[in-house]
DNA sequence: CTGAAAGCGCTTACAG
DNA sequence: CTGAAAGCGCTTACAG
């Protein structure tokens, strides 16, 4: 069944039955509605191949997602496909590897022309080369700052990362911690680490502590497993900590467990919060202290300023979305 | 850059720039090197649409994934993904809401013509209903069976629920227990909480208890939240139980919160067991005893059954994956 | 308001 | 082994 079995069927010609499928104006009632009738009544569907080929590319919205066991990234995909659907978009996801190549991937899409925009849930800013020359339609990087990249065609949302993490340590040492570790993700000054690692060593300082990078910082990637095998490599070395930070949930909760594993108690003997605010966060025991991205704001910021390079190629913007400490049973005052 | 740039450049005509591009036998390997070379130089990548139009139907596998909250098909997603990919498969995903039309979603894609298959993860056969007629591309449905409808396009795998659940029971009632009660979802047969609610049933009176839905049974969505307001429920009926069954490692992990929340503890008070098996049930506090469901052997199938249907056509198959018990803290001996 | 025709960028018989 | 041509199913000026 195609266009043109629809124009003999309804007696007119392919080109009034084109303009009354794309909904364009130049139609009269009474063509609109038989055509309407028999497409209807025969179920057809217009060859999306060729109306990609004919417009030069498809428009769906691709997502490329970063990481597979993220349930950080998950809500916001949740939210964001919820958003875009709302609008009517047509919308894929791809999930790539943490350490995979988002530009990479998303090269595929603009390559092979099925995507109109692009939304990178989390980024390696270092992988945003001068292949983005070639990337050349509207993106949006949710959940790391794509502001120092200065692509007039990639916009970004994510929450203020170095203030959020340097709230997070004082709001430790506002509980009387002095011997913090923070365990978080690789320290390149292209990955959302970096701002959270000066934030850390901020919330030290303005703290009147030290920070020593050796000491009270780990390098550990954002998981379950990663959290328990730091934190057990940490408690092997027997030095005295009171808290320990994971910046992301994660991480924290391997963390507790790798304490509990060790004979120790949450909080009574250290104390542990996370980073993001997801909801296994609040459903863990003890309930982890977090530090919340708003996760609705970065998904509706995101998808909107998205929407804005669709529609009026404006330039692009970068947003921060707010960040707020979720108080749970995971610290103690010392 | 086209297929037709490249041709002038090299000095061939399409026909031939095109046999060298699909690996096409009949074409010199001067010809071939020569085209090859320019194509390199030139970053040329041949437009997906009209290969797509040119072929009738692209060559996506496309996987529907049931529920955003669901790290357990997560887990399977991650395998199904690496596994295709290392196949060389495009696969692209499509998340959609726990309650959504899996059918309506796959006919999309098939109408659209981007799909050579589909991999369903998670399914309410309810909804394989005639529109089936319509989806005439292969498709798998891992985790729940589909031998029961009898497409001849449709595989399906999935460890044994019933079974499974059974023995879930059984090791409680081995541990003393004969105060249960089991949190799974809604009872219709056309869904996989059917098979487990009959395993309940089986594994209670194997153990000689009597089974009394009103009493042993109650319905609740796959989420921590849920599992968190239905024990929340139950503890208020203030009625003696001595062990939950959650359906779903989330669940588990709302009841052993709510049970927390109430000033009980776990296992001490009440035994909590999951199922699914997934890495949260390994990390909490306490470690959860959950029925594990051998995820690298159910995407292996699914995978598997994929590629024999895209290749050889053949009748459908039917798998069961295994399972096992992975024993946690969460359990005691009355 | 409507239709005939060109053309999007490929693949694939067909003829040489 | 190679090229010219038809055609996949649409959209969109263009002419009426």
């Amino acid at each position: 069944m195609t266009i043109k079995d629809i124009a003999k069927l309804s007696g007119y010609g392919i080109g009034t039955v084109s303009r009354v499928i794309n909904k364009q104006p130049g139609v009269s009632e009474k063509a609109r509605e038989k055509i309407l009738k028999i497409i209807e009544e025969s179920n057809f569907e217009p060859n999306g191949n060729a109306r990609k080929l004919k417009r030069c590319g498809g428009n769906t919205v691709t997502i490329i997602m970063k990481g597979r066991h993220n349930s950080f990234f998950m809500e916001i995909l949740d939210r964001i496909t919820l958003l875009l659907s709302e609008l009517e978009e047509v919308v894929s996801c791809q999930i790539i590897d943490e350490d995979g190549d988002e530009v990479a991937e998303a090269l595929k899409f603009v390559r092979d022309k099925t995507s109109k925009a692009i939304i990178f849930l989390g980024a390696n800013l270092a992988l945003f080369d001068e292949r983005m020359n070639e990337l050349d339609i509207p993106c949006v990087v949710a959940t790391t700052s794509a502001k120092e990249l200065a692509f007039d065609n990639v916009s970004s949302v994510c929450v203020d990362d170095e203030t959020a993490t340097m709230e997070l340590v004082q709001y430790l040492t506002g509980y009387g911690h002095k011997d913090i570790v923070v365990m978080g993700g690789e320290i390149s000054d292209k990955q959302i680490s970096f701002s959270r690692y000066l934030g850390c060593k901020k919330g030290f300082e303005k703290s009147g502590l030290e920070f020593d990078p050796d000491k009270n910082y780990m390098a550990c990637r954002y998981s379950y497993e990663a959290g328990y095998e730091t934190t057990k490599r940490l408690l092997e070395k027997n030095i005295h900590v009171t808290a320990i930070v994971g910046l992301s949930d994660t991480i924290a909760v391997g963390a507790i467990r790798a304490i509990e594993d060790a004979g120790k108690k949450v909080p009574d003997d250290i104390s542990v919060v996370g980073f993001d605010g997801t909801v296994i966060s609040r459903f863990y025991t003890p309930r982890i202290t977090s530090m919340g991205q708003d996760i609705n704001s970065i998904a509706k910021r995101s998808v909107e300023l998205l929407m804005k390079h669709i529609h009026y190629t404006l330039g692009c913007e970068h947003d921060y979305a707010p960040h707020n400490l979720i108080e749970g049973e995971s610290v103690r005052r010392v």
